[in-house]
DNA sequence: CGAATGCTACGGTTTCGGCCGAACAGATCG
DNA sequence: CGATCTGTTCGGCCGAAACCGTAGCATTCG
């Protein structure tokens, strides 16, 4: 019985609000100092401190030292994945009372999801993909057609082919609660969207201000207007 | 921020010890009662009932009542996905120390999970398909192949092109380290395997047997020998 | 070299939640 | 209709852990 001991470990780390919260803001996949993870937290440094210590003795997270700074990120993909499992199951399990805030507005039309495009966005990007059979979703899976090599092609996306990290993965958005596209395609197509400036990153939060080269290229290549 | 807040309840939710061995009994896919689910967790039927009405108010669960006993069991796929993502960081997170125990070392050859194969087992046929290049297999997803497909006719499988679960998926094994095969085409060949007479169940584990035809079978047909 | 900054270590307080004993509600059976 | 079995509710106990204040160590800057 030594196995439900370690998930319970694990899962009881990231059940702490605190640590959930540093979790999440982590998930953007950069890496942040002790102290903005304590402001993100809505703890004082010390506590954080002590959590950081526990969430990368379980390697959870990763340190990184660096002058008087320690840079956390979350320490494997893996880590990303099960996070994204717990919330597709946190969001649809209570139908509870759920109030709308203007950050949540921003980060429902377009946001981050570790390395991947996520949001109003990314769900758009996946139908479409979708729709015109570049690609094939379901609940736990995906695959790309030949056509959709294709197109990847044509948009300037380099699919690598890495031993470890082959295929298209749906991920259940939490907002949107339908799937968006993750796993390495997912992330080359964030990629593309960032060198072409479609997108950009905004400060203390994982919501992206579409650019409006991007509102153009998106309703000329993907027939998207969000 | 109130995206945290339900990440941290679930995630609570899995994090107590006792709630974690009831839903690590459940994992195989079958409906327990009350009572079963309290003696797997070391706990009194009391404080069972207690964290059997928090799992099922928070949807994790399903509960279903018959004559006096009432069975659970876990409510959806994405709950066992999530269970299994958690595992498959837990195992490789702490390079702790991990006594062997007798019944891990069944668990260890071949068990179920959720609704598919794993263990020695699920981790060879998964090699052997691979290695045939009947399926393709990543970290995070998988493929079978126009190959893959006639096999699967002939070894008498039927695989259902359900919209909801039609690819197969990786699973990364918690014992062994490796992805074995998951999602629909894990099921069915699990299902097969079971129809066969080649794996029967046994009592009050998740451990299963191999039968004397079930070891003809394996090497005849995959090569196996466990 | 002192001062400021970023982070960590320690102690004490407080709150939260798991746990069991006892009592209670339905269902089944003789 | 009592006896028994399964499962739930209530009340009180207790331990674990989250939190902060104070203090201490490293690094950078004036």
């Amino acid at each position: 019985m030594t196995i439900p001991v370690s998930l319970a470990e694990v899962a009881a780390l990231v059940g702490d609000p605190a640590r959930a919260n540093i979790l999440c803001a982590l998930l953007d996949g950069r890496a942040l100092t002790a102290g903005e993870l304590a402001y993100a937290a809505n703890v004082s440094p010390q506590t954080t401190s002590g959590h950081l210590a526990k969430l990368t003795q379980a390697h959870l997270l990763d340190a990184l030292k660096q002058g008087r700074h320690r840079y956390f990120r979350i320490a494997t993909p893996q880590v990303a994945q099960m996070l994204e499992s717990i919330m597709a199951v946190a969001v649809q399990a209570p139908p509870r009372h759920r109030p709308v805030s203007k950050v949540d507005e921003a980060m429902r039309t377009a946001r981050t999801c570790y390395d991947h495009l996520a949001g109003r966005l990314g769900v758009g990007l996946a139908d479409t993909l979708c729709g015109r059979g570049h690609v094939v979703l379901a609940e736990d899976g995906g695959e790309v057609t030949p056509h959709g090599h294709d197109f990847f092609a044509r948009f300037g996306m380099r699919l690598v082919t890495d031993r470890r990290r082959i295929f298209c993965r749906a991920c259940v958005d939490w907002t949107e609660r339908r799937p968006h596209l993750a796993g390495a395609v997912g992330a080359a197509l964030a990629d593309r969207c960032f060198d072409l400036g479609w997108v950009k990153r905004m400060r203390d939060t994982r919501a992206l201000a579409i650019t409006p080269a991007g509102r153009a290229g998106l309703r000329e290549m993907f027939d998207l207007t969000i």
